[in-house]
DNA sequence: GCAACATGGTTGCCATGGCAACCATGTTGC
DNA sequence: GCAACATGGTTGCCATGGCAACCATGTTGC
């Protein structure tokens, strides 16, 4: 049986399409970041991290921002660290609490890689997308994640 | 230095839209499978090889398919025979080759999961999509697909 | 002010995935 | 018909990620 069998055959298309494209606009953004010897999740703490004001934040609310799992994040900070991206100190408020911080190199770091990121995102992305074909995106995006969010 | 400088601020908001929704819309879809017992990996094999006929393929071939490295595939399906949703035998015209084949047990899995992943797909997604809305998606992702292939 | 509960992080276990090295079989050019 | 190259798969190594269990510190209700 076809799984896809109660869509019809434009919907088939698009889906397909939608998954290649979340497959392939993934590699090639990550194959970018490579170059600067980063990962997409290291990335993505780093840029986080580089927005924070002081260039850190409590783990707890760098999860949040970025949508992973507590344990994800500690495993990650660890190697981060072990790589020297990153910093970790107690909490001075909380006991239980552990702040991140940017290093000064991974500031560095952060320029280079953020730049190359973007112009990436540029290529791949939005060089792609007419200003009215941005909006419908808005939209259907919004929408997209209200529901998901709902469950 | 804020790695999104360059976006303007429409843009920005439609790129985090973007990540969010990769990120949320693949895990919605990944708790459903898993209520069939299956990761996403699992059901991209299985509705690959049930769209094939005779229900098997080349490892070679389903690999090419579902865009995967042939390691990849090679590993998974180890794991998967381990489950007993797939079988292997050598190809008859070719001495390297490895023939996938979808067991019976993993094709009444398939017509379970097939049919609820679907509804998943409807609810998460097309439902959220109006007819002209899907017009300008398939054309952008097209564009995005193309491009993400040149490299 | 203490028991019950909530929150913040870490660790272990297991599945996953990328990449390179490797091995075996096929194919090609001469 | 053999050397050089190409193709098909497997394995090893390492990083990654989800989930549950765990531990420590905070908070709440009484």
């Amino acid at each position: 049986m076809n799984p896809q069998a109660s869509l019809d055959e434009r919907e088939q298309r698009t889906w397909s399409a939608f998954v290649t494209m979340r497959r392939d606009l993934e590699a090639v953004l990550a194959r970018g970041l490579a170059e600067d010897g980063l990962s997409v999740s290291d990335f993505e703490v780093l840029a986080r991290l580089g927005q924070a004001p002081g260039g850190e934040l409590r783990a707890r609310d760098l999860a949040a921002a970025i949508g992973w799992d507590k344990a994800r994040l500690s495993k990650h900070v660890t190697r981060m660290a072990g790589r020297g991206l990153v910093s970790r100190r107690e909490a001075a408020d909380d006991g239980r609490g552990q702040v991140i911080a940017l290093t000064a190199e991974a500031a560095q770091v952060l320029v280079t890689a953020g730049a190359n990121h973007l112009a990436a995102v540029r290529r791949y992305f939005f060089d792609l997308i007419e200003p009215d074909e941005l909006d419908v995106l808005e939209q259907v995006l919004s929408r997209i994640n209200a529901r998901a969010a709902e469950g």
